[in-house]
DNA sequence: CCGTGAATGTACTGTGCAGTACAAACGTGT
DNA sequence: ACACGTTTGTACTGCACAGTACATTCACGG
């Protein structure tokens, strides 16, 4: 961001361009969005685009920082409430249920991770760490399952947390190739199968 | 692939082209690699490219349907001959071990997901079918693992051969993201530990 | 009501790349 | 040795898109 807004009219434009451009990123790749579709979707000119960002590499940038945010943000209060398994099946319910059959298959930060090109160091961190913030807020409350004892014996919160998200991604990956997203409900449950204590109806 | 090549040489800049166009693919996606950089690669010229394929879309197609047939059958030996849970154990051991610290870290066909846009339906079909049949013959893999008693009891050999593969995917994803490897071999071990039956050294 | 800095829209430029045309070299059968 | 189909290299064309320059409009303080 070369030229801070200084006033609300200018803000509202960031804002506006960042929504469009996380929109766009998610639904299509960044490669694949030009600079045109973003100014046409948050209703702005290639004007503030160079005035407030510093080209296409700055926008990616700070659409990366916001939408690990909004993931985040969309997470916590799901992920701050899990406390037995059955919570932890809601999550990958949810999960499972936010793709539709129609539109594309896509994790709005997994997508992003193969478009970032070997120079774009700094990006990749921010995803990184995203990833990580996710992981731990999983893994926490995977150890107030832990605490009900209705994870399975033997099973590391963090490395349950770990291998969820990996499966996450993973399976919508899959579910993306195939079109199909039961695919991704069919790991999500397998893996939650394998690391919450079986509980009999007894 | 417009004109079939006839003669040996054909043949044999067609394999060229293909093993190049896999490699650059492979290593920085469809979108990043331009034709000129397959051609030096692969030492031909623009003529050949549009004489054997029918520009970028045919040839990625064909890249696809060489990158599934490779990276099955590379993985053949390994899988066919699975039958305890310590060759499970061997088989991630593998996953994990392939990819170096400095080197770009992808799964050849899970990194062209996200680069196939909405058009090449056929493509993605084919790439669709590749995991379609990874995930076969991990099940009939973990199937004889289970012939053994080997698998943790009330697992299901089909939902773990997903979510294996899912969070093998998975997890090339995040350590591509934190240039980390060993987020691979984690989530693997941890699925591995929770799938297969706990062997205590009793 | 005017002046100034912020914000906006547009028209222009350069470049990188896909796709095309075509001429030269090759090689195989007769 | 010749002829014809196959293969190869290169030079050209057009376009899409990133980046730039600049003229115009907005809004707030004096």
């Amino acid at each position: 961001m070369r030229t801070e807004p200084t006033t609300a009219k200018g803000r509202a434009t960031v804002a506006r361009v960042l929504d469009a451009a996380c929109e766009l990123f998610a639904r299509q790749g960044i490669r694949a969005t030009t600079l045109d579709q973003v100014g046409a979707l948050s209703r702005t000119g290639r004007g503030q685009l160079y005035l407030y960002f510093t080209g296409k590499p700055g926008l990616v940038a700070a659409v990366i920082a916001q939408q690990v945010q909004r993931v985040l943000d969309a997470q916590q209060p799901l992920l701050g409430t899990i406390a037995t398994a059955a919570d932890v099946r809601e999550w990958c319910d949810v999960a499972a249920r936010q793709y539709g059959v129609d539109d594309p298959i896509r994790c709005p930060l997994g997508s992003l991770v193969h478009e970032l090109t070997g120079q774009d160091g700094p990006a990749r961190a921010v995803l990184a760490e995203g990833f990580g913030r996710w992981r731990a807020e999983l893994a926490a409350g995977l150890r107030r399952v832990e605490q009900c004892d209705e994870l399975a014996p033997g099973a590391d919160p963090d490395a349950v947390a770990a291998a969820l998200l990996a499966v996450y991604e993973g399976g919508v990956l899959l579910a993306g190739a195939a079109h199909d997203p039961t695919q991704l409900r069919m790991v999500l449950d397998a893996v939650a199968g394998l690391a919450l204590a079986s509980v009999p109806a007894y």
